[in-house]
DNA sequence: ATAAAAGTTAGGATATTTCCTAACTTTTAT
DNA sequence: ATAAAAGTTAGGAAATATCCTAACTTTTAT
């Protein structure tokens, strides 16, 4: 099975993809682009920051597939992947679930207990 | 409202959380955590990795408040924050439900894909 | 009472990240 | 044909992150 061989490459994506999410300026793009498409220019103007820097923030989310671009003339699009939060989520739901499992069996092994002391 | 006057500290609990789950050291922690709590050295040991640089990872992950540990003694007891992914989950859940909600998302969606196809 | 175990602290090397300015290319408007 | 607009490239400063070794403290076992 593909989950067990090799899970390396689906690392290093969470690893682009949560350390993306980590900066304030990257989630503020993010966040303007789940409203719909936009320029660079009009995702840089909130910014008070060069351009050159703010460019850096949208390769990094471009790089953890977060948003795709697609240039037209002089100017950039820049839209949000579609399926750009799936990874993360599932990491964190795949987790979740392992942990609420988890005390599940700590409230079977509480109720055993309890069973025990009462006969 | 809380939600609108301060949104830094939230702003900068992201920062920590989503900073600390990009890296793999930290997430191979958590999801050894999810299964139960564990001490230092247990949790050390699959890492090749002198102690001082494991526990700096540790240090983070707490300062993210996703792990949450006690001394015993000379051993020291991690385990993983009950409400660990929640900020994070919300944080994904909202924006996916804003891109989700977009009335001409299903547009864009048939736009790319033609002009994947027209490549 | 010593020694071993389990962390912790201090200090340092190297790499990466995050910002900047200056100069450049390509496209569009006058 | 020029100039302005929208990015892009190059190069560099400063801060942060990620590792290390050596030396130290506190607790437990012999």
């Amino acid at each position: 099975m593909l989950l067990l061989r090799d899970m390396s490459k689906y690392d290093s994506d969470l690893d682009l993809c949560f350390s993306a999410l980590g900066d304030p300026t990257r989630r503020r793009i993010l966040e303007r682009l789940a409203r719909g498409e936009a320029t660079v220019s009009e995702l840089a103007d909130p910014h008070d920051m060069a351009l050159p820097s703010f460019m850096e923030h949208l390769k990094k989310l471009e790089a953890a597939q977060l948003i795709t671009s697609k240039k037209q003339g002089r100017t950039r699009i820049c839209s949000l992947s579609p399926t750009a939060f799936v990874p993360a989520r599932d990491w964190l739901s795949e987790q979740s679930t392992i942990w609420e499992g988890r005390l599940d069996r700590f409230d079977d092994y509480i109720q055993t207990l309890m069973e025990e002391r009462n006969k």
